[in-house]
DNA sequence: ACGCGAGTGCTCAAATTTGACTACAAATTT
DNA sequence: AAATTTGTAGTCAAATTTGAGCACTCGCGT
């Protein structure tokens, strides 16, 4: 997503790295399960907002890691994206929501297999996730990204609760 | 996202259409406020799933409109692609999520003005959704369209809880 | 002292997304 | 009837994303 800037500046904002330490600080933080940014994204990233003069090369260089420090307008840029993605109440965007735009092409019984399964499968997650708060206390990341993970399991919860009420109106075939 | 070609195949599957008829057809279904497709993304996917054999020409080209039709392979694919969204729990990713991972660098007194300003905010956007339900029901619009908007409200609604419980936290100074 | 798997660190082409901008037609204003 | 707005239809360059693949290092078992 668009949140790649912001996360490789937040990430720089304690210090300089290279691409690499910036992933391994990304996934620690258990980036991987709440935004999505692939490896080549953050090097893109990186050497972008080096040309705009928001990060600026530390180190290295030719072949060898290269090591990026965050400017003042770097940072100005970081608090600027930060507060407005605090503000924005942007459409949460989720493939799942397609899918069920597309509800009424499936036959039926299939669609409440579907139905049925993902309530499974959402449930486990759920459980999954709450046995693993508090896990990453351990190294390096910081407490409140717990409360990541507690806003995420909440939001699976509520897609728990519309399958949940929303399987038996299909049985009944109020639905599609 | 990569619903754009689920999204464009899903609404060619009734006949087909020219571009700007697709966009129409996706706005319609309000589909702007729960996925996000670019004009250009849906010229683009149209055009090269053409090139793919998933669509086919229908009429025009040179110019004019061109209006383009499902094949067979591209039935296929539709469903081979909503089966997987039902399956698949992806990680719904949310710029808010990454704001919050960046909490601890706002001073709490702006932090909690910016919380509780989402969540005022969120009161409002919840119950405009509330309202708007059923008021597709007049045009075209499948009446499971509204399962859409009910299930983004729940999840709001669980942003929203997540803020309430969260800012006397903060109050407590217990976080960040 | 050699091979091999795991970890580190990055590159690159291809795919996709973005949204400002063009162009013309129909409807409305003035 | 000219002028302006609104709607229809699409193009294009630039930005970004994606992920497979490359190159190197280090520890470890044989």
């Amino acid at each position: 997503m668009t949140s790649t800037r912001i996360l490789i500046l937040g990430v720089l904002l304690d210090g300089p790295l290279h691409g690499y330490k910036v992933r391994r600080r990304l996934e620690l933080w258990g980036a991987d399960s709440w935004a999505s940014v692939a490896y080549g994204s953050i090097y893109h990233g990186l050497a972008k907002m080096a040309d705009e003069g928001l990060l600026e090369v530390v180190e290295g260089g030719r072949g060898g890691k290269t090591v990026y420090a965050i400017t003042d307008d770097g940072r100005a840029e970081f608090y600027h994206r930060l507060f407005r993605a605090w503000m924005d109440i942007s459409p949460i965007v989720d493939p799942f929501q397609v899918a069920m735009t597309f509800m009424d092409r499936m036959p039926q019984a299939e669609l409440l297999r579907a139905m049925q399964a993902r309530s499974e499968q959402l449930r486990l997650t759920i459980s999954m996730m709450e046995r693993s708060l508090g896990g990453k206390q351990g190294f390096g990341a910081p407490r409140h990204i717990d409360e990541n993970l507690k806003l995420i399991t909440g939001q699976l919860r509520a897609q728990l609760d519309w399958l949940d009420e929303t399987i038996p109106k299909v049985k009944a075939g109020d639905l599609p």
